[in-house]
DNA sequence: GATGAATGAGCATTCATTCAT
DNA sequence: AATGAATGAATGCTCATTCAT
């Protein structure tokens, strides 16, 4: 656009630093702050970005651009399973620092400018298409969905982010990715244990027969005695 | 501590009020915004929590003695494997609502009261205990410790924060929670793709020996030859 | 609306305050010119109004209502005549102060917010009754309308601001009224100065004949050349 | 001043875009809008005026040489009278887009800049000497003085700017001119009505006698005693 | 003890002015 | 000489906290 090279390297200034203040600090972090980091006054950054909005919304299109790049490499490069697996891998492990990001591809909401909504389709539509060619390769369970892996990219990113111990987090984020393959089990239900519906004394468990509703007959005698006086 | 009725049940109403206004609004909501739902004013929030960090606090520890004490709940009434599986998946499910406090627990960085840090600190002896005799019992695998087991919550409640689609979302983190078992399949590692570290183009994948760093002899001499200039 | 004495209290204060400073710097007043000349505080001003605008409609609105008021006063006590002259000249005279309302009175533009909007149709209305009764009683000229007396008002108090001696400003605009009134003269126009439509030197004005386009046959025949030669 | 033509193009481009700005949205415009407008960047007005104030200030006085140009055109060209007349019309009636300099020519206050107090001073000799020339002539009241003339041209345009019908601001304009003439008629003053100094009723109106300052006897003595009692 | 009004620091945004290109 | 990018003070507005009622 401008062929000024102090403007050009202003505007990747504040790119930056808004991108390394989001991932530290989430996304109520003060315009200043960010001036701040990137050296260079308020104005500056509203020279470039005609609101936080535009910014905010700038920094993670570019983050989301990055991820489709990626998809394409890895589809480029791999067989198909071994690609969706190992780009799922890729942005859950690196997403040490685009946390937020991984939260906007979930999102329903419209956002107010273009930029990010187009962003988004573009990388669902890479998702789709990564996810295809891994289900026709029998690669991963035929009931996953693309919504499906995009929940997954942003509770693996969270759980990255949670784990005290880096190296761990990672094991576990494989741990979690294996689920999705073909052979992935099944979970085996968990009875509910429920309470007494009158008193709320906790029920004995039985793997056998109706679960009952009630610790004894004198507590279902009061529930129906509820019941039947309306 | 007071005996005055109706303190102790304002207190309660603004505890109540805080919870439902983060959960929906998440924690940067407005102090008046609580007092409002509360049905009190800004000045009684005061008399109750000296600040909102208080009173955040406040409602976290108590969302998170419940975790507590649905751990002893399954504990009391299940053997040690369900009751594991089934407390995970109670708060991982029910956790719309209280996603905030799922982070808080995996949160290393000291909270400025000390009502918090205690109750995180006996949320994770609870999960010890669970995890110690599920282990014993080899009903998850042997190399999981507390901490994966609270990243995991908060990851688990991201992804089903996140999942547009709210079925499929609990669909999910069965899966997941599938992978803890003490059957669950190691990750199969995928080899990652690097590019040529002199030129950047993709170099090609192979199974077999040790991975290439440069696509050719070329690349090799050039990189060696800055090395040995320094 | 509240009980409270301080909140009343300020609420006018604010008001008073807002009038005088928009009196004196014109609408671009900042907000903390005016909370400064309350002797409050910035967010006190935002408790008793919404925003700027709101405050400024409400300090118009409130000296619009006093115009009404004092229309309704005339009315009742003077003959139609006298109350319409008399009103004008009271609005007009006392409106050093209130210079900036004598404007919006006359606006076509739709304000923000009802209030304002309201308050400018009860005082055009006040307008019409008395110019309707004054007119019967043959008191003005016929062909005088309510946006006729709106306009002379913006206009007069004006004149009354721009005049240097304040007296011989009120002066003026007596004299000014005075044209309102029955056997008031008309206009005698004055034959407009033209210029040579090609040369631009002015041209001799007579009483009689066309009106000379150009200053001779030279610049005629220049003129005509240019049109047959497209 | 200087020799570059391309300079002095810029220099009137400016000061042309900023009298049509100036004109469309009044003094708070932004300079960059006015350099928009020029076709030129920011750093040229600066080169050109050494602050936003010179500009302004440079664009009134050209328009208020404009109407010395015009007085001294009217009085080459037509009898004293009607060239006040004329003039004065001529001002008034094309003031849509030169309001804000009709302001300036009225205003006592010393302009930070000699450039612009110099030509309010022309401005008003040249006034002065067409109301001489017209008074001698016997076709003006004798009473009225130059600073008449220029607050009334600020409430002119004041009127003419607020009218919604331009048109018939054009009639107003014409009506009010006409009373400066020499046989305009005086005002025949309104009895102002007073209230009662002590209850506050409105009090009767009488053609005669001095008015009265209290609704009766019983307001009257009560008045008095207050005063009395100190 | 409860209320909600007052406070003022903090934030997003604009704009006159300067200055590197 | 022209450009337009950078600056930072100022503005409208919000909100955690205090305090008079």
């Amino acid at each position: 656009m401008t062929t000024r090279v102090d403007a050009r390297r202003n505007r990747e200034l504040v790119l930056r630093a808004a991108a390394q203040v989001l991932a530290e600090d989430g996304r109520e972090v003060s315009l200043s702050r960010i001036a701040r980091r990137a050296g260079v006054g308020a104005g500056t950054v509203y020279r470039h970005f005609p609101s936080k909005e535009f910014l905010v919304e700038a920094v993670f299109a570019e983050q989301i651009d990055g991820f489709v790049a990626a998809a394409d490499r890895w589809t480029a490069r791999a067989a198909p399973g071994d690609a969706l697996f190992g780009f799922l891998f890729e942005v859950i492990d690196k997403s040490t620092g685009t946390k937020p990001v991984c939260d906007v591809i979930t999102a329903d909401r419209g956002w107010p400018h273009a930029l990010l909504t187009a962003a988004v389709q573009r990388f669902r539509d890479a998702l789709d298409r990564m996810l295809a060619r891994a289900k026709q390769a029998g690669a991963v369970r035929a009931d996953l969905r693309a919504d499906d892996l995009a929940a997954l990219i942003a509770g693996g990113a969270a759980l990255r982010a949670a784990h005290r111990n880096r190296a761990r987090g990672t094991r576990m984020v494989r741990l979690l990715l294996e689920s999705l393959r073909t052979e992935s089990r099944e979970f085996r239900d968990i009875e509910r244990h429920e309470t007494c519906a009158e008193c709320g004394t906790g029920l004995p468990i039985r793997a056998t027969g109706r679960p009952a509703r009630f610790c004894g007959p004198t507590c279902r005698q009061r529930a129906r005695r509820r019941v039947t006086a309306r």
